[in-house]
RNA sequence: GCUGGGAUAGCCUAGCCUGGUAGGGCGCAGGUCUGGAAAACCUGUGCUGAAAUAGCUCGGGAGUUCAAAUCUCCCUCCCAGCGCCA
């Protein structure tokens, strides 16, 4: 949620920064005429209310002093209705103005690229050096900005084709009990996954990350002030008969795990690592995707949460970012790094890092981390403060991918095959991890 | 699931039986004093509001009453004991 006290006292800014982002300002305009209201009716209110305390101040005088109090019992009682009234109307103005409000984008970053559609995400840095399909190579330079590459000349094996060859996991039978996006992992990939996981948590933990399993699912409260409005309608999963839903990522029950907490100035910055599954109904990605385990309704991820003091957080928006590059550079995926346009930006970020690891099957770059920096919008949906000298501030709250379980896995099956595709070679670091060196060998 | 105890401001605590509009301590901030600091003393300390000698705030909600932290009912969470349980 945005400042209410900024918006009344700088309102031109919100309104740019809804422009900017594509986003329909007559909800402003809305906000403002109900805040009049509201205003307006608060000033009665009180009134009324200061009216009746002064009264009931009194009847308790008259009775000390044995006086008659039954003109003013009538008084009181007919204040007592014309407050209900005004209460009424209150609460109504009040309940219509917080879901406006709710609804109202964080403000923008100076340097977000001020435009619509990924295609127009403005490119950072690239890094790797990556197989290339001859046909693919114009698009590898457009879209990277290196000429730094290896041309292959073959389209390597789709991951859906590698791993129903290779028995690594079985999409059809869990779509006959579960629908479409979803999948049974078998053998080596499994086991590749697990191995993901254990790299991850490592890595993070060495880096000074409390690793941590969130629960899976969180009720309406902490859920509607980690998320927004677009989060609930097109990507989550609700339990019937029970005030839960399924969490999307482990970002949401990190960041309402300090709900209504005020922390002690020292305790900051709290760096967090939650490791979990992830329930996604992807509405609105019909057609998109829809073989393989690439986009699913369940996959495995390890998050990086920071709650931080305000001025530290574009700091640690570097962090995050660099925490998951390392990872990609260990692991040996190209990747590139853009800086996400207002247009495409969700509703809490103030900007957005994506990395997108190169696929050379599809000979595309796709999202593998999404790194945001919510400065204080969802602190303050989730009414989280830290002490500071100037009195109760809302803290910063910044996530970012570590490592998306399934997409990585992916993104090795591609990357790591050999010319026939019936080969996979495992990255370096994970093979402590994982026990063997590749799927498909000798060994296997 | 059952029985009992509990939830008061950043933290701790009084008030609840017997209804009259939240008192104290700690911490923090400012002031007096000092060369500077400590101590001592004074003032302030949540939310709404441009502000008031204004309103709100005692886990949440409803009720009784002129008046509710206080009485009644419902709910949530925490603690103890009992039961059930992978």
């Amino acid at each position: 949620m945005i400042d209410i006290k900024l918006l009344r006292s700088n309102s031109e800014m919100f309104y740019k920064s809804c422009e900017d982002r594509g986003f329909d300002t007559s909800i402003l305009d809305q906000f403002f005429d109900l805040d009049n209201e509201w205003k307006n009716n608060l000033k009665d209110l009180n009134n009324k209310k200061h009216n009746k305390n002064s009264i009931t101040m009194e009847i308790s005088k008259k009775i000390k002093a044995g006086e008659d109090i039954e003109d003013l019992k009538k008084t009181v009682e007919s204040l007592n209705i014309e407050i209900e009234k005004l209460e009424r109307r209150q609460n109504e103005i009040d309940v219509k103005r917080t879901e406006l409000l709710r609804l109202i984008p964080n403000l923008l970053a100076d340097d977000v690229p001020r435009c619509f559609g990924d295609e127009n995400n403005k490119l950072v840095r690239y890094h790797g050096r990556a197989k290339v399909f001859s046909d693919d190579i114009k698009y590898f330079i457009e879209n990277s900005g290196s000429h730094d590459y290896d041309e292959i000349d073959y389209r390597p094996k789709s991951h859906v084709d590698v791993i129903t060859e290779m028995n690594l996991a079985d999409i059809e039978r869990a779509g006959k009990i579960a629908g479409a996006r979803f999948y049974f992992l078998k053998n080596r990939l499994f086991k590749l996954e697990l191995a993901l996981i254990n790299y991850a948590v490592d890595f993070l933990s060495q880096r000074g990350y409390t690793i941590l399993e969130p629960p899976f699912m969180i009720n309406y409260k902490s859920m509607s002030g980690a998320t927004d409005i677009e989060t609930f309608k097109d990507t989550l999963y609700k339990i019937e008969n029970d005030d839960l839903y399924l969490i999307a990522t482990a970002e949401h029950p990190i960041a309402a795990m300090l709900q209504d907490e005020i922390l002690m100035d020292d305790e900051l910055p709290i760096r967090v690592s939650g490791v979990s599954p992830c329930f996604r109904r992807e509405a609105g990605a019909h057609g998109k995707d829809t073989k393989g385990i690439f986009r699913v309704h369940q996959f495995n991820k390890i998050e990086q949460f920071i709650f931080c003091r305000p001025e530290d957080s574009w700091d640690f928006f570097d962090e995050l970012v660099k925490n998951s590059e390392d990872i990609y550079k260990s692991l040996k995926i190209p990747y590139r790094v853009v800086n996400v346009c207002s247009g495409e930006l969700g509703n809490l970020a103030a900007k957005k890092y994506d990395i997108e690891a190169w696929f050379p099957s599809q000979g595309k770059f796709r999202e593998i981390v999404s790194a945001s920096n919510d400065t204080d919008y969802q602190a303050r949906s989730l009414n989280i403060r830290y002490r500071s000298k100037e009195g109760n501030k809302f803290v910063h709250t910044l996530n970012s991918t570590a490592i998306a379980t399934e997409r990585i896995l992916v993104a090795i099956i591609e990357n790591f095959q050999d010319r026939d595709g019936k080969r996979i070679r495992i990255p370096d670091v994970l093979i402590p991890y994982t026990g063997f060196s590749e799927i498909g060998g000798d060994d296997d």
